[in-house]
DNA sequence: TATAATTACCCATAATTACCCACAAATATG
DNA sequence: CATATTTGTGGGTAATTATGGGTAATTATA
């Protein structure tokens, strides 16, 4: 399986059914793969929606409960808010998925409003466009992060 | 696989459908290694936009991604502005790329104007002509760089 | 079980992009 | 120096993409 190469952003509308596109180019991706299903899910932070290919969602799954200990509660409460809101989706014949509502107000995103989806590599994150600004406004990437990038054996 | 040698200036134009061509003598050497894309990008500067042929940008990928944990929210807010701004652009066959406007406008790149490409060893970096007048105005290197890079094993 | 609500599947269309051809300017070649 | 080739630039058109909406099938609800 090669490494996916989700990058770019992009603007996509909601309609009036919820649905949102998925970028061409990521579906291109999926379809080599012989993907056709997405689990979307609340992920780590709770301003936004992350969109994990099936085969992904299943590597991550996998990992989660092969290092997780139920009678820690922190590991079940890590558990339970990564499934609680996971739910499958099928693109549908144009390239679309339907969001759920109670991810749309996590996030919120609007039905007819607009979302922005985000490349992460091998995953994807759907934003509001307000949420998206606000959160760039907020944590921006300070040269003390970078200096703490340049020590890594990186570029 | 062999380095690239990208070196020289160059200017071109950008038409109305926000194309610049590529320097042929690039496209050779990519053509030799059978490479057709690159990722354009915002780089680590905001002021001009990078090119990398599709393997330079793999390998700075991956370099990136393997040190990065998802559960940690610095590493996310990083991968997150590494890729948003990187989009894979295929060569026309005319040797064209065609940019996108967030990058154009980071850039202070204009459509139906012109833009400077320099060349960086292995991969590219497009400038408005006038950002760059600025910026070599304003940002000689200095001796006190020189001496941080001679700390380096370097040259 | 009957009815309402929701979802999956299909078709239509505007906007955007990829692909192609044309030509002028610059460069190389004999 | 004349001619051929490559390079940079522009634009037309077919194909793709994003988006909207109708209807049958499925699911939920009373």
């Amino acid at each position: 399986m090669g490494h996916s190469d989700f990058t770019g952003e992009f603007n996509y509308s909601i309609d009036s059914k919820n649905r949102v596109n998925i970028p061409s180019r990521y579906r291109k991706t999926m379809n080599e793969e012989n993907v056709c299903e997405v689990v979307i899910s609340k992920g780590f932070d709770s301003n936004h929606i992350d969109v994990y290919p099936l085969p992904k969602w299943i590597v991550l799954r996998d990992k989660i409960t092969a290092s997780m200990q139920l009678v820690n509660r922190v590991h079940r409460n890590f558990i339970r808010q990564f499934t609680q809101n996971a739910s499958h989706c099928t693109l549908d014949s144009q390239g679309r998925i339907m969001l759920t509502p109670k991810l749309m107000e996590m996030a919120g995103i609007k039905t007819n409003g607009n979302a922005v989806i985000i490349g992460m590599i091998d995953f994807m994150e759907i934003w509001d466009p307000e949420e998206l600004k606000k959160h760039e406004e907020n944590t921006p990437l300070t040269d003390s992060d970078f200096e703490k990038l340049e020590q890594l054996p990186l570029i």
